[in-house]
RNA sequence: UGUCCCAUGGUGUAAUUGGUAACACACCGGUUUUUGGUACCGACAUUCAAGGUUCGAGUCCUUGUGGGACAACCA
């Protein structure tokens, strides 16, 4: 079997590079470093298979660390969730990290950098930092507090870690550069004073480590070989390197392995949004249920709804790595899902928009059971049985009382097939005072059961419709679900707000009729309800009252062609 | 009027590193079909512009043009 040669996307590009160049393969370790202030959504998932994905084509370490140097905004919870979703989309980290674990070292480091003249506490307010930051196209001017002596920064900075000073008096910045053209170079804060306790630490500092402090050193504590992260932090590289290289001086003799960082695009799927922040605003607006909305784009969101791990990694090897900006059509995601399902979901019949058919000439009080295929893509997959009777439910919109020759479906004077049951002709029809069709009279011909192999039920007829015995169907809720946001690029308009967006029709609750055997159906299965779509059992679903979710439709052609 | 990044069909990603622009999705048409599903076949459609180097440029150079990032005691 030859290996079909796939091209190396950039980042592999870069390892490959420095493999060629003397580094031993042992040295590649990677990290996802999440901060745990909200769930993961289908945008991390991109991080997450590109530093995974390059652990497993290198057989290399990958640490899970969660980037926690922000008490007032993380939070265990989320902690938990990120594990689990991590898992559930079926990656294993190394080491679990926390970036809080190494807030010693990073005071220890500190101190030094003072010691070098290469930090010093700024008293001024942040406003007044600010303004003399000055602005991308203008540069900066120095802090008063510039040249403060080695001693007194010490003193301050050992004050400020001991809880003597209020939020907001002092900061350590870094003595950088306020001219140089990136902005993050004029002196950026290390640390500042947040008198909360951490979900990890306690009380034990009052002082927190900013990002850029943090987050290099994390990575050359844990000797991670590439940094791999989204574009917005390309503009940080430098400074990532400047913090970097001064550390390394003094530590390379235990820690002689120097990461690098490198940048790729994020992920943007249409219609929807990928900022946590945003999608908190959903949550606490009640605009969805909570993080886990199957209408959401955060994991947990997409497990409910009931996409499928592989579906997921699918999509995310499809999308690739690149530098571009980019947004991935969500008609990708929803055919990876198709595409996964299709191979493993049973097949079952239930009416979301139920008509009533009596068989006139089926006799009355009588039953059968009939064998129906679970997976016509799968021939382990078996067959089950399902009850058939005089009075079914046919989804509405499969009948027509006329309709031309396009119209495969039943309609007056026609014979069509009953899916795994029998052929039907319809008759007649009964209506009510509004004219709505309330029952439709047929009769059946009793030589073309399905499986008989008798000649009859080889006739070839162009329709096949679902049904559901009326006395046996089962009564569930099905949560149709529409996609969140009206526009392709709800947050990219600069002039309106992503919440003119929302899509006020993006659930719609029926109460349909399934056959019987999925009484047992277990929270978290997916099948394909036939000749409608994908569904799977949500999690408030129980013995008494069945929940299905939507989770996609099945690519439908006719739909498309009455629409034109 | 700064610095940096990016530019290939409708969308996303490739192009053996200078040698016939390909794959997937979407869209359109057809064949098969006990799902108007699946599968299969086909069609549509691409190198931002102008110069330059070269036998040869999506790829290298120059200049434009367009898009994006950067001014939180967030990450």
């Amino acid at each position: 079997m030859s290996e079909e040669t796939k091209s190396l996307h950039f980042l592999e590009q870069i390892i490959e590079e420095d493999l060629a160049n003397g580094m031993p393969k042992e040295n590649l370790r990677f990290r996802f470093p999440p901060e745990p202030n909200g769930y993961l959504h289908i945008g991390h998932t991109k991080a997450i298979g590109i530093s995974f994905g390059l652990g497993q084509k290198y057989k290399a370490p990958v640490n899970l660390r969660f980037d926690d140097t922000n008490p007032a905004k993380e939070e265990q919870e989320y902690v938990d969730a990120i594990k689990r979703d991590i898992t559930w989309l079926g990656y294993q980290w190394e080491n679990e990290c926390y970036s809080s674990d190494y807030f010693q070292q990073l005071y220890d480091w500190a101190v030094q950098l003072i010691k070098e003249g290469n930090a010093y506490v700024d008293s001024q307010t942040s406003e007044a930092m600010r303004i003399q930051k000055g602005t991308p196209t203008e540069v900066g001017t120095n802090s008063p507090f510039r040249n403060r002596t080695v001693e007194e920064n010490l003193d301050l900075f050992t004050q400020m870690k001991n809880g003597e000073f209020e939020e907001g008096e002092h900061i350590l910045r870094a003595k950088i550069d306020m001219e140089s053209p990136n902005m993050l170079m004029r002196d950026p804060l290390m640390y500042r004073v947040l008198k909360k306790a951490h979900h990890r630490t306690g009380t034990d500092w009052c002082i927190y480590p900013m990002y850029d402090w943090t987050h290099g050193e994390s990575d050359y504590l844990e000797q991670i070989s590439h940094s791999l992260c989204s574009l917005e932090f390309k503009p940080h590289r430098e400074l990532y390197n400047w913090f970097r290289d001064h550390v390394y001086e003094h530590s390379k003799s235990t820690l002689p392995l120097a990461p690098k960082q490198r940048e790729f695009s994020r992920l943007n799927l249409s219609y929807t949004i990928m900022s946590k922040r945003k999608l908190l605003q959903l949550v606490e607006k009640g605009i969805v249920s909570g993080w886990d909305d199957p209408r959401m784009p955060t994991i947990s969101g997409l497990r409910r709804r009931g996409y499928t791990p592989a579906s997921i990694r699918n999509f995310i090897e499809t999308v690739g790595v690149s530098k571009r900006e980019n947004v991935i059509d969500v008609a990708l995601l929803e055919f990876k899902i198709r595409e996964d399902l299709n191979k493993i979901a049973d097949r079952v019949m239930g009416v979301l928009d139920p008509v009533k058919v009596v068989i006139d000439n089926y006799p009355e009080g009588e039953e059968e059971l009939l064998i129906a295929e679970n997976n016509p893509e799968d021939e382990q997959a078996g067959s089950r049985e399902i009850p058939f009777s005089r009075e079914l439910y046919i989804e509405r919109e499969d009948f027509r009382e006329e309709a031309n020759k396009k119209f495969f479906r039943l309609k007056l004077g026609k014979e069509v097939r009953l899916k795994s049951a029998y052929f039907i002709t319809a008759n007649s029809v009964e209506k009510d005072e509004n004219g709505e069709i309330t029952v439709i009279h047929c009769t059946y011909d009793p030589k073309t059961k399905s499986g008989s192999n008798t000649e009859e039920s080889k006739r070839k007829v162009k329709g096949t419709l679902h049904w559901v015995s009326i006395q046996h169907a089962i009564k569930a809720e099905v949560r149709s679900y529409d996609r969140l946001f009206l526009d392709e690029a709800p947050d990219s308009h600069k002039d309106r707000d992503y919440m003119e967006f929302v899509n006020p029709d993006s659930l719609e609750v029926i109460t349909a009729f399934v056959e019987p055997s999925l009484q047992s159906a277990k929270i978290g299965t997916q099948f394909q309800f036939q000749r409608l779509g994908y569904f799977n059992v949500d999690d408030d679903s129980t013995s008494e009252k069945l929940v299905f979710n939507k989770i996609v439709g099945l690519r439908d052609s006719w739909a498309k062609k009455i629409n034109r």
